[in-house]
RNA sequence: GCGGAUAUGGCGAAAUUGGUAGACGUGCCAGAUUUAGGAUCUGGUGCCGCAAGGCGUGUGGGUUCGAGUCCCUCUAUCCGCACCA
């Protein structure tokens, strides 16, 4: 009889996708758009493990499910195909970057293909195609060729910016960015400016623009890194470690774009975790810059940044970061050996412990006093490390009473703390509360919070001695990277001045080269491309761009992916406008992220795309871990006894002796029955003999040698089912433990621990797709890993529940083909309770796919099944339905049998989405729980219609009350229609 | 320290949003059938108890006729940021 066999169904429907390009989508369409993408992934050498189907399972179901309903779907795929691992493989063997990624492309559309997804890859895209970052390059250089208006709070071509340079020279001109690297000058000036003079003035005006930056130098990768590729001082990719270091780098300005990322984050259907960190990431902080005079230093000021200048008049001390400019000279003579060796031991700190540090109490006075501008008090001018000289102004006025880091401060180095508040608690420690009203001080003394902010801000501007000023942590992105496998940055020098390439000479193509290691004098990779000029004459920026350039537009080229002539056709980009639903992991909150919402505003402001933001909903799809497998050794403290024997030293391998998971416990807590000890200990004592005859010398005692806690390893979890290790698959698998012994349970199985963790190769925990699918089929493995859990959640992959799945199918399978497998439905009327499981699922299915609940839904479609088999259910008029339904959980099955109900091939995705019906669900008879005083005493039945009076009268005229109150009086009853009664007595 | 999340059977989880907690699936137990297979089918399975019954959604409290769900407290785990003034 021949059965449900998805291996043939998989192979024929996915090649008849592929040959009519069923999932084509058309830029042009009566019907509203839908588009749902997926985090384009890096092609790695391992290919897919069936963690990373997860997200793409998902978008998947939306889209065929978004088809169903009317929508014209854009799902695309393609591939980041820039990267360092690419690049370190490249150093280790030679082989061309291109070349390996090109290789592991081929096995990602494999995979990929053989899980069903209806992309449509005539629009695929990789980020390493000449074709594609020509578009990423010419991006870069409309971000070179811009500046950032803040009178239009936009990006604007430099055009805008050279005519004000003509009109009025530099002044009056707001622009974003540094002010300190613009030098000023008049119209007059300007003029008589030569071109290099020009670049030179407009050059620190650039949104792409180089200047020397302290970076993330990481040696061990040659290259710079930005700050979310930084973890802990250790670079995310390879784990060296990473060091401040001061180098001329492109940077990109996204600080411009500070205030708008954050405002945007509102506009956005995003998890709020990921819309949090970016908040974090861009730090806002609103407060106000005031400036202290120095005593006896007329020239020397210090501006400090303060977000709680409501507390000023408790600011009892200054405190600059060791590297602040007027360091050297406000130290007094007689401090000078105390703040140099202060000083000199930051320095010697690296970046990683300072981080890790933030307990230690540490500082320096410099001997030198400032005057609280407002008090007129004198303050002692100290420096310490708490204070970071990238952040604000380097100087901070320290509030021992406010702050909690100052207040520790002031305590160990005994200076005083003045209280602000009425409402200040401060024996302990700081009080940073805004409650109550303030004391000692003058201004605002009996003043609110609120008042007296604003009282201080108008009185600090009016009076010339700070301002009002919001602050940023963001920095700007630093945007070259020392690599070969990355797009060219498209720019070259000509005295020393740096030129975009035009765009006409668009793709810079990555020049090939012999090594890909830095060059001996320690340039960047690109240093070694041969006669690679511009024009022939003038020399190319050497660095890369960063793993993030591309993957911050290519959204945009899936619109309009052949397009020559422009980055996206503008049609399809008025079309698709923006992703609708994006789907990928929480790791891309700080980075990907927020470039591509910053690239985007960009675009925006040049005109050049319609959509706010790029993304509108994102999902976080949750990581699968691994179920790893671990058997326990007892380890010989030597397992290569050395003896004397003859002639020299002798070797003899002592054996390894391996326990199973459940009898390992209890040998260890000392738990072991007399069978089991018995069993145990005999098996040892076998094994010690047999060693020590075959070495005559010896008389070893292995019991001696098991002092130390086992040590547990890591084995292949292919070879263990259902956590029973086959003994026999270990010995073929490591040769060294080929003849090692396992001592199993009594009844004779060998038991492996278990741990959940990261899959990784090196844990041998990794399961792939391919091995599932050859096994249960492609829909199989699509539907558990939606059952698996809610997709935002972590959790651990466990082969064991496949079976129920596939169950699952082989009786859908079967309800169109009751009898040997033929098929047969039949075209008889539905009954009642058919038509009503029917709808059920209609209506589930619908719900719980429009909130993204994936786990809920396969529930439901499983129980449809189950009630279907048990009212023998073969009828068309409730099977064709159910076939629409499944279809985009298991498209294969789905296709197979709705052709064979007599439709199309590959005509299921136009099917239209069976509509519910409430009326088939609605219930002659409804049971009800009846409580008394919440307790639930008994169900009884009423009518669907009844209304709350017919069933409180029905209660009261059965003998319920007399069975149950104990004599006592209803006082209450409540009537939930269609839920409950509860009777309070 | 700050921010975000999570907590329900042996395990993955569900709960119409305040109305009979544990659906569905695994696992386990028992049975049927078979050409012993990792097949199929039936029944049971939160905990304690022979049972009646009692207890039960991390802890402790509160609101309510009624709380997994709402409010307060605490705890644990995970993630992110971290001397940001």
């Amino acid at each position: 009889m021949p059965g449900y066999s998805p291996q043939e169904i998989e192979k024929k429907w996915q090649a008849h996708w592929k040959t009519n390009s069923t999932f084509k989508a058309d830029n042009r369409s009566e019907k509203p758009k839908y588009y749902v993408l997926d985090m384009f992934p890096y092609p790695s050498g391992a290919g897919l493990h069936v963690g990373h189907p997860l997200g793409y399972i998902a978008s998947d179901i939306v889209s065929r499910y978004k088809r169903l309903r009317g929508f014209n779907v854009l799902h695309p795929m393609g591939f980041d195909s820039f990267g360092l691992p690419a690049e370190q493989y490249a150093i280790q063997t030679g082989q061309h970057p291109a070349l390996t990624t090109e290789q592991n492309i081929g096995t990602y559309i494999r995979q990929l293909s053989s899980l069903g997804f209806s992309y449509d890859w005539s629009r695929e895209v990789r980020t390493s195609d000449p074709a594609y970052y020509k578009w990423t390059q010419w991006i870069f250089l409309k971000l070179f060729n811009s500046w950032y208006n803040l009178d239009t709070n936009k990006a604007e071509p430099l055009k805008t910016l050279l005519d004000k340079f003509a009109e009025n020279g530099s002044d009056g001109i707001r622009a974003a960015g540094d002010e300190e690297e613009r030098h000023s000058f008049t119209n007059g000036q300007w003029k008589l400016f030569s071109e290099k003079q020009r670049l030179q003035a407009v050059h620190p005006y650039r949104l792409a623009y180089q200047q020397d930056t302290y970076v993330n130098w990481c040696p061990g990768l040659g290259t710079v890194l930005s700050n979310d590729e930084v973890k802990d001082g250790l670079s995310e990719r390879g784990g060296f470690p990473v060091e401040r270091r001061l180098m001329p780098q492109w940077n990109l300005r996204i600080t411009a774009y500070a205030d708008r990322l954050l405002q945007g984050l509102d506009t956005l259907d995003w998890p709020d975790a990921v819309k949090e960190m970016q908040r974090n990431w861009i730090g806002k902080s609103i407060g106000a810059e005031v400036t202290f005079p120095v005593q006896d230093h007329e020239q020397a000021q210090i501006k400090v940044y303060t977000t709680r200048v409501d507390t000023i008049y408790g600011a009892t001390f200054l405190v600059l970061a060791p590297e602040h400019e007027l360091v050297a000279e406000l130290t007094t003579p007689g401090q000078q050996a105390t703040v140099q060796d202060y000083i000199d031991a930051t320095k010697r700190r690296s970046e990683r412990d300072r981080m890790a540090d933030t307990k230690t109490v540490s500082g320096a006075f410099t001997g030198s006093f400032g005057i609280n501008p407002l008090s007129g008090e004198p303050v002692q001018i100290w420096i310490a490390d708490y204070v970071l000289a990238g952040y604000g102004t380097g100087a901070v006025m320290a509030v021992p009473s406010g702050d909690q880091r100052d207040y520790v401060f002031a305590k160990h180095f005994d200076l005083p703390i003045i209280p602000v508040t009425d409402a200040q608690q401060i024996d302990e420690q700081a009080d940073p509360t805004k409650e109550g009203r303030y004391i000692n001080s003058e201004l605002i003394n009996g003043l609110t919070y609120k008042e007296a902010t604003h009282k201080l801000i108008q009185h600090l501007e009016a009076n010339g001695i700070g301002k009002g000023k919001t602050n940023f942590r963001i920095r700007d992105a630093i945007f070259g990277r020392q690599r070969y496998w990355g797009e060219p940055i498209p720019i070259y020098y000509k005295e020393g001045v740096a030129y975009g390439v035009a765009e006409a000479d668009l793709p810079l193509v990555l020049p090939e080269i012999d090594e890909y290691k830095p060059t001996e004098t320690g340039e960047p990779p690109l240093g070694r491309a041969k006669d690679w000029k511009y024009k022939g004459l003038y020399d190319y920026e050497l660095s890369t761009m960063p793993g993030w350039a591309g993957s911050s537009w290519y959204y945009l080229r899936y619109m309009d992916p052949h397009n020559a002539e422009r980055f996206v056709g503008e049609e399809a980009e008025q079309y698709w406008q923006n992703v609708d639903l994006y789907l990928g992991g929480a790791e891309h909150a700080t980075g990907h992220l927020l470039y591509s919402r910053f690239w985007h505003l960009f675009l925006k402001d040049l005109g050049l795309v319609t959509a706010n933001e790029p993304f509108q909903k994102l999902i976080n799809q949750g990581m699968i871990l691994g179920r790893s497998s671990l058997i326990y050794r007892f380890t010989p403290e030597v397992s290569l006894y050395e003896f004397e024997g003859h002639e020299g030293p002798t070797y003899a391998l002592i054996p390894s002796i391996f326990v199973s998971h459940k009898l390992y416990e209890r040998v260890w807590n000392n738990t072991l029955d007399e069978d089991e000890k018995e069993h145990f200990w005999s098996t040892v004592k076998l094994v010690e003999d047999k060693f020590n005859y075959e070495n005559e010398h010896l008389n070893l005692q292995f019991t001696d040698r098991f002092g130390d806690k086992p040590n547990s390893i890591h084995v292949d979890v292919n070879i263990v089912d259902n956590d029973i290790l086959n003994v026999d698959a270990v010995r073929e698998w490591r040769s060294d433990f080929k003849n090692a012994v396992f001592i199993a349970e009594l009844d004779g199985t060998f038991i492996c621990g278990v741990e959940v963790e990261k899959m990784s190769k090196s844990k041998y925990n990794v399961v792939s797709p391919d091995v599932l699918i050859e096994r249960y089929g492609a829909d199989a493995l699509r539907l558990y890993e939606m059952f698996l859990g809610p997709l935002e959640q972590y959790k651990p992959w466990n082969t064991n529940g496949m079976s129920g799945v596939a169950g699952f199918l082989k009786k859908l399978w079967r309800l169109y083909h009751p009898q040997d497998g033929d098929f047969a439905v039949t075209d008889e009327a539905a009954a009642p309770a058919e038509l009503k499981a029917l709808h059920k699922a209609i209506r589930k299915v619908e719900e719980d796919i429009e909130k993204f609940s994936f786990n809920t839904t396969v529930s439901a479609l499983m129980i449809t099944v189950n009630e279907l088999t048990a009212l023998d259910c073969h009828k068309r008029a409730v099977l064709e339905p159910l076939v629409v339904l499944l279809s985009p959980y298991a498209p294969h099955l789905a296709e197979e049998l709705w052709v064979e109900l007599g439709h199309a091939a590959g005509s299921i995705s136009q099917a239209a989405y069976p509509e519910f019906r409430e009326e088939y669900l609605v219930e002659d008879t409804v049971n009800y729980p009846v409580a008394i005083n919440g307790k639930v005493r008994e169900t009884l039945q009423f009518a669907a219609t009844a209304t709350a009076a017919d069933i409180e009268a029905a209660v009261r005229a059965s003998d319920f009350l007399a069975r149950f109150a104990e004599g006592k009086e209803a006082k209450k009853f409540i009537v939930v229609p269609g839920r409950m009664v509860n009777v309070v007595v």
